[in-house]
DNA sequence: TAGATTGTTAATCGATTAACAATC
DNA sequence: TAGATTGTTAATCGATTAACAATC
């Protein structure tokens, strides 16, 4: 199904963009669109969104443009959304739980089944229906339960330890909402958020249109 | 101390990497650093470390490299992380507590000063030092305390309509969670987080380093 | 001085866009 | 048929890298 030569990353990366904007639309009772109008939307060029839509196998209409039904369906079997994923949360501590709240990552198929931390004060307790686990027990945890991707939102200092835990047992996807960078092995996937990251760029854009309006106000 | 012709996207974004890396080098007590070696555990060539730190007109001394104090309060204040943030979170759900409580932002001079909700149940209540105010009072609140920063935490139904309210209060910088694509005035400034956008390229390299994998064991 | 590494330019690489024939 | 819009190639644009003189 896969168009033999591997995707570059911008176009994978705006993939998920054009998904959202998709099931927004089509919640909206949008049935068709063509690339002009979605890239107005996404804010790209029309012949981007054509060539992007190449990696599987574009199935515009020429002269109507392309079915919304079809591109969800289309671009959510690209990315793997049919299927379901078991995810592990490393780390209740806020942002942890907030994430294990999360009602709309189930949703979309990715299926919180484990709660691990170290803290004895709160492991036993409950999230929703799950129970917090101790980190001891990820290994066994693992072996009865497959895990596609562990969730790391244990602190900086612990996180490098954590991950190497993590991809020990045999988990291959990761998650990482901590500020370490690590370097994992050809087999494993890790992708990284930075909160901190994006906040700085969002501080760096607000100085310079500050000083920008100066000169054009 | 701008060097004029602005810098492009690339560079911004890899900007607070590179600062991530160095203070944690810093903590490990690393004092000098050169072009080749911090390439390596960011993952870019030499060249364009060099490149990138043109933007900021270098500091580097021929011979041994760079000195990571100096790199890291370039860095610093080309991004404008030495000034001191006002953040109003706008949602007290799961992710708009986890933030709140999140002192790391804090330790970055981003200050949260505020936080809005419209359901009656939690107006009132305490995160920390902070009551959660109702979000009709968030005009009155905007007048009497500078924000530079609201970040959005409710729910993608509401997003875009509290991002408009947001905007018209005079606030210019949006630290985007949820869900919705919204367009804003050019004096306004926002970075979107979009967490299930990351989630699907997890899944989809997930899929392809499977599928790869069989090829080459 | 010899060795190392920067700053910077020119060459290369890859991504985006413009253009248009194909065709609904 | 005429109008619209795709699929796709060639041209353009911009980002990355290789190379090397400058210099610590």
């Amino acid at each position: 199904m896969n168009c033999g030569k591997s995707v570059s990353n911008p176009i994978i990366n705006r993939l998920p963009k054009y998904y959202r904007i998709l099931c927004f639309l089509k919640k909206l009772g949008v049935r068709n669109i063509c690339s002009k109008e979605l890239g107005d939307e996404a804010g790209v060029s029309p012949s981007q969104i054509r060539s992007d839509f190449m990696c599987f196998g574009g199935e515009g209409l020429r002269g109507s443009g392309y079915n919304v039904n079809i591109l969800i369906n289309k671009i959510s079997e690209f990315l793997g959304l049919n299927e379901v994923y078991n995810l592990a949360i490393i780390g209740a501590g806020n942002m942890g739980q907030a994430l294990a709240k999360n009602r709309s990552l189930e949703r979309k198929g990715f299926r919180v089944v484990g709660i691990f931390d170290t803290n004895d004060f709160i492991i036993g307790k409950k999230i929703g229906a799950i129970e917090i686990k101790s980190l001891d027990h990820l290994s066994e945890f693992v072996n009865q339960n497959h895990i596609d991707i562990a969730i790391i939102t244990v602190s900086s200092t612990y996180a490098a330890e954590v991950i190497n835990k993590v991809i020990e047992v045999g988990i291959k996807g990761i998650w990482n909402f901590s500020q370490v960078n690590v370097n994992v092995p050809a087999d494993v996937v890790i992708e990284n958020v930075y909160l901190s990251d994006s906040l700085m760029v969002l501080a760096h854009n607000l100085k310079n249109y500050k000083t920008a309006s100066q000169f054009m106000p």
